[in-house]
RNA sequence: GGAGAGGUGGCUGAGUGGUCGAAAGCGGCUUCCUGCUAAGAAGUUGUAUGGUCAAAAGCUGUACCGAGAGUUCGAAUCUCUCCCUCUCCGCCA
């Protein structure tokens, strides 16, 4: 959430920043909502002041016996008052939150205008496109190598949830623990998290009130499936006062993350690449205001060594202010080349927050010469979403004789296989 | 799931219905002292929000002792409900 009183003080340069993204989000009603709180809280503060008043003359004795009826009464009449106040205070104040809480972060001046992605801007290209004739999907290749089958993760679940087979099964855990080893080599702390957070940590992050129908829920306990390991990473030191010594905190996490995709009715039907569950690692900091964007633009670089190792051609872009999400105030989204789509395709989102996500789940730190606590900065990013680097890698991988080459960096994970073929007799199921 | 104990400031931990934003200790900050370090002495130190002020400081109002409701002129303190934590028992990978 922004800062009240950046709002109140430099309420047009707030707007103006808000209008480059899209939605047509206005602070208005929410100054609208604040100046009439402001005026019943000054009511109701007067109303405490007298009565505080009323017994400090009952403490002292100094209330006259004659007087002590008459001061009675009037207490009951603020109390009636005040009562009718706190309605119309809770009422507002119901109201400003949730206003607050649906206003997204402003885009940081260096993020280019544009209402969405083709406004993107290319910031940067990695790697020789592979040359495949008649380059083949990464789903027609998994299933022909048994890698996935999809018939029966929609016999399990619904549609939009896989099985990995075999290889499949085998090649995602080990992108989860080459990931996880290479962002622990740079310093980021591993964590393994609770897969399902309360709704402070959802509200923490920015998933909600907004969008509350994007998310699984567990209606009995009033828990949430992690849409990403962000949300309880970033919530692992809520409502808490780090020490600036202590910071920069890096941490690496990995979780499946459960997504509803509403709204993605008809995209991406085929294949693995858009999941109601899927495995991510992801990369989060919390940083000092003043070196966030420097954190950013290394966070960013983390991510993109990963993609490098595994020898996949990608691009990074600055999202546009209208492509950007809720939270972010600067974000880099890194793109693998997918062969058969002939395009490039989002695998991580490394995003600057600012104090954003800070403010709402009220992670501070305590400056070093021990003045008041300020907010910090969080960042994060995928490091990688590994569904889709799993399809990447076959389909960049793809020989002519319908085999696979795994990249180098792989191979110890799986036992020295450097190569997937297509599946042996021996295995017990044929996938579809 | 059953029984019991408890939730107080950055942390530990006192707290009699009014003198309690709250003892004490630790930690932090400032100053002093010792050649440095360690140790010591004194002082200071919660958060949010409003007013006063050009602004800061200062002064001052209000709220906050897990959350909500109640009793009372007045609640950290008494009552009720809820949430959470801990201990023991049960169950369980």
């Amino acid at each position: 959430m922004l800062d009240l009183k950046l709002i109140r003080e430099e309420t047009e340069q707030v707007e103006k920043a808000l209008a480059r993204r899209n939605g047509g989000f206005t602070i208005a009603p929410l100054l609208e909502l604040d100046k009439d709180h402001r005026k019943v809280l000054a009511d109701w503060e007067a109303l405490n002041r007298r009565s505080n008043e009323i017994s400090d003359l009952f403490k002292m004795g100094k209330a006259a016996k004659e007087e002590i009826e008459a001061l009675r009464n009037e207490t009951k009449e603020i109390k009636k008052r005040r009562e009718e106040l706190e309605q119309t205070k809770r009422e507002i104040e119901e109201k400003f939150t949730l206003q607050q809480l649906s206003i997204p972060n402003t885009p940081d001046p260096a993020v280019p205008d544009g209402p969405d992605e083709t406004a993107n801007v290319e910031v940067k290209v990695w790697g020789e496109l592979p040359k495949i004739v008649n380059p083949k999907h990464h789903y027609e290749l998994g299933a022909d190598l048994g890698v996935f089958d999809f018939e029966r993760g929609v016999k399990l679940a619904e549609s939009r949830f896989t099985v990995l087979m075999h290889m499949g099964a085998r090649i995602e855990r080990a992108l989860m623990n080459f990931m996880l080893d290479m962002h622990g080599g740079k310093g980021y702390q591993e964590v393994f998290p609770p897969i399902l957070v309360n709704r402070d940590c959802m509200i923490g992050t920015g998933q909600l009130p907004k969008f509350e129908g994007d998310f699984y829920k567990c209606v009995d306990d009033e828990l949430y499936l992690v849409p990403t390991a962000e949300v309880p990473v970033t919530n692992l030191y809520r409502d808490e006062i780090l020490e600036e010594a202590n910071l920069p905190i890096y941490h690496c996490a990995y979780t499946p993350n459960f997504r509803r995709e509403a709204g993605a009715a008809g995209k991406d039907t085929r294949g693995y690449i858009r999941q109601h569950q899927f495995n991510k690692v992801e990369i989060v900091k919390f940083a000092l205001p003043e070196s966030s964007e420097e954190e950013h633009e290394k966070l960013t670089r983390d991510a993109e060594a990963v993609l490098e190792a595994l020898e996949l051609p990608y691009r990074r872009v600055l999202l546009c202010a209208g492509d950007m999400g809720f939270c972010a105030r600067k974000c880099y989204d890194l793109e693998v080349w997918f062969p058969a789509q002939d395009k490039y395709r989002e695998i991580s989102s490394c995003s600057n927050f600012g104090d954003f996500q800070a403010r709402r789940a009220n992670l501070r730190y305590r400056p070093a010469d021990g003045g008041k606590p300020k907010y910090l900065h969080t960042l994060n990013g995928s490091g990688l979403a590994i569904g889709r680097t799993l399809a990447a890698i076959l389909e960049n991988g793809q020989q002519p004789d319908g085999s696979v080459k795994l990249p180098k960096a792989l191979v110890p994970y799986l036992g020295g296989i450097t190569h997937l073929q297509k599946q042996e007799k021996s295995s017990p199921v044929e996938a579809k």
